[in-house]
DNA sequence: CGTACCGTTGAGGTGAGTCAAAGTAAGTGG
DNA sequence: CCACTTACTTTGACTCACCTCAACGGTACG
């Protein structure tokens, strides 16, 4: 019952591919259990598209347009309330689809997906998503899959929780992102490169950006964490497991 | 793009049905989809059982057993961190069903269902469930329009946003009830009965009871609430949802 | 008629928001 | 390549909403 280790597909400077199937970001996407047929559909159909940083792929109140396959970069799901707050609730690494909430649900948006590094994406129309759906049903259980696993809500309860303080919220996203971005996630010492700014991190903890500060200083002098501007050490994460539970 | 109003089903005291199609859960469920052949699966596979307060459906890390179906009563969903907090963020009415999460992403369960009223539950076992997708597709299609429509990460983020004074997020909480629990739920005045404790409303907005406490009379100074123990009137729908926005 | 739980109220402490300012990085154009 | 602008990050001081602990009345239930 481990965490899946979607998005770790090293892309590197890949060509656009010619199919799907040939891309790199294929093996770990809902579109891999596809037999030929529905996969010709799949080729056929996706519209490819290169986003620059700030742009997004569909905002929050828009109609779905289908489903975003992320190639490449880095996207943010984030949120607007009626006072301006805003709250980031998952991060999409390269391999992962999103936009398939709403898409089944058949409603609007309710996130904005926003771009943090260059991205390349792949959109499937909604269209072809239904045709794929008729001619294999087993989509229909992938995506199923995919929504049951999805990490947002779950971590949600570690990340968004009122009664843990936020150097431990703080922590917890340390060891999700840690999971996602160190080339060895073990137990022992780790390194990686924050994917993120401070405020994307503040707002996935819902805190201010002021107290992100803050609590970085805490897990420093704690010894639990050392940062030196994206750049993370975590010399023994099984001490800051075991700090924050 | 409404808000579809599941588990409204006045249940009453309707006798135990003898087939599901005739349960007076049946319509609001994703079975309803089903043709007669998977129906009959399904009919002769659930297993029907009773629950008093305080019981549970089933348990935080413990494996899913297959989806269960709330025909009478009232259910809550909370899950315990390791600090032992208590964090709600579901309640299931009659019509409603839960557990699909899990078996769908097949790990364990991140949540208890914990029985709040005496409630009348069908458990339909895994095993058919598999079987009645093969026989009916679509059954797989409902349950992703289901989960995408799964009020509870919405919710989430009106009800357990940092960023928001507890005072509003007991209004959202109070809104959405009203939804499930008014007679008529309209824009003027509106007048029902909490179906849950104060420590529920607390769990279920992420503070402490006290805090509901005083965020009640905070709603009450302002008017746009009245409270007499568990009967709620909310004198004008409209200035309570234009208050908290 | 206890016993236990629920709900309310009070007092006190504190974590985190807010505002403001300074330092630091990252772009931009000449 | 440097001056300049802009965005990001950190730090401090202050304030406040909410947590915690504690006490009390009300209600349900055996």
């Amino acid at each position: 019952m481990e965490h899946d280790k979607r998005g770790q597909a090293d892309l590197g400077e890949a060509a656009l591919p010619e199919s799907c199937a040939s891309c790199s970001a294929y093996p770990t996407t809902e579109w891999a259990c596809l037999s030929a047929l529905a996969g010709d559909i799949l080729k056929s159909s996706r519209r490819l598209t290169t986003y620059r940083i700030g742009e997004t792929l569909f905002h929050q109140h828009g109609a779905p347009q289908g489903i975003y396959c992320l190639m490449k970069g880095l996207v943010i799901l984030k949120r607007f309330d009626v006072f301006g707050n805003e709250t980031a609730f998952r991060l999409l690494f390269p391999g992962e689809t999103c936009g398939w909430r709403s898409l089944f649900a058949e409603e609007e948006h309710v996130a904005s997906a926003v771009v943090l590094e260059a991205s390349t994406v792949c959109l499937v129309p909604r269209a072809e998503i239904e045709r794929m759906m008729k001619v294999d049903p087993g989509l229909a259980r992938q995506f199923l899959r995919t929504m049951a696993r999805d990490p947002g809500p779950a971590d949600a309860i570690l990340l968004r929780n009122n009664f843990l303080p936020a150097r431990v919220r703080l922590a917890h996203l340390l060891l999700i992102l840690a999971d996602r971005c160190a080339a060895n996630p073990g137990q022992g010492r780790l390194s990686f490169r924050l994917p993120i700014k401070r405020k994307h991190i503040a707002a996935l903890i819902g805190v201010g950006s002021e107290t992100v500060s803050r609590a970085i200083k805490e897990l420093e002098d704690e010894s639990l964490a050392r940062f030196d501007k994206r750049d993370l050490i975590i010399p023994d994460v099984a001490a800051l497991r075991r700090a924050v539970s």
